[in-house]
DNA sequence: CCGCCGATAGTCT
DNA sequence: GACTATCGGCGGT
């Protein structure tokens, strides 16, 4: 696999509802190219973050500062920001000024596996490599560099991957976001049934 | 395989 | 100064 045989998505692609983006998202290929090398891994697990209304997204309450700025952009942009150590990659969603997100939350590694072992510090487990937020990222080499890109050409970007029809997509909530009222019951995290790499597999609750 | 817990830094009040 | 859309090590089963 070389650079130039993944084939990107449309930018019409990110033009439909948030909830349907997190859905569709699923089985799309993450590519980010550096001066190491290109790492790719197909997307298992997304989370939906709807606007000011969510009391679990960034953008709750119309809250429109220099960190939530790229939400308030067209879709198909990245919008990445840091917890604690990490870094998590957001695909915008929503018309503009409508301030929607997908979180991508785990990756199942394809091109790059050696790349993404050196820089999780040569993890032993190869589930353990991408199973989560901040671990993907730091696997693919993504980090706040990234923050505003359009995701339809390198060095990031999402390509086409596995047909659609050849998994089973599983709804269910969001993960560590217990403060947030009533919306912490939304089913508004999507994976793909039975595949290894999604986080937290069995305390789905 | 599971759950607990401390580390860590960017952002906002 | 108080939050986190987290991670990994550790100890118990």
């Amino acid at each position: 696999m070389t650079l130039n045989q993944y084939k990107p998505v449309e930018e019409t692609f990110f033009h439909m509802p948030t909830l349907e983006l997190a859905r569709h998202l699923l089985g799309k290929l993450l590519v980010k190219t550096t001066s190491a090398g290109t790492a790719s891994g197909f997307i298992v697990e997304t989370e939906a973050y709807i606007g000011p209304g969510d009391r679990a997204a960034h953008s709750y309450n119309d809250r429109r500062t220099a960190r939530t700025e790229m939400m308030y952009a067209s879709p198909g942009h990245t919008y990445t920001y840091t917890m604690h150590t990490h870094c998590l990659v957001n695909v915008v969603s929503g018309a503009a000024e409508h301030p929607e997100a997908v979180l991508i939350r785990a990756v199942e590694p394809y091109e790059g596996r050696e790349l993404m072992h050196l820089r999780r510090n040569r993890m032993k487990k190869e589930t353990e490599l991408t199973n989560g937020p901040g671990k993907l990222t730091k696997a693919l080499g993504i980090d706040p560099t990234d923050y505003g890109r359009l995701l339809t050409h390198p060095p990031l970007l999402i390509a086409e991957g596995w047909e659609p029809e050849s998994f089973e997509v599983i709804t269910g909530p969001r993960i560590g976001i217990e403060n947030s009222g009533e919306a912490k019951e939304y089913p508004w995290r999507f994976w793909i049934g039975g595949n290894p790499f999604v986080s937290r597999l069995r305390k789905s609750k």
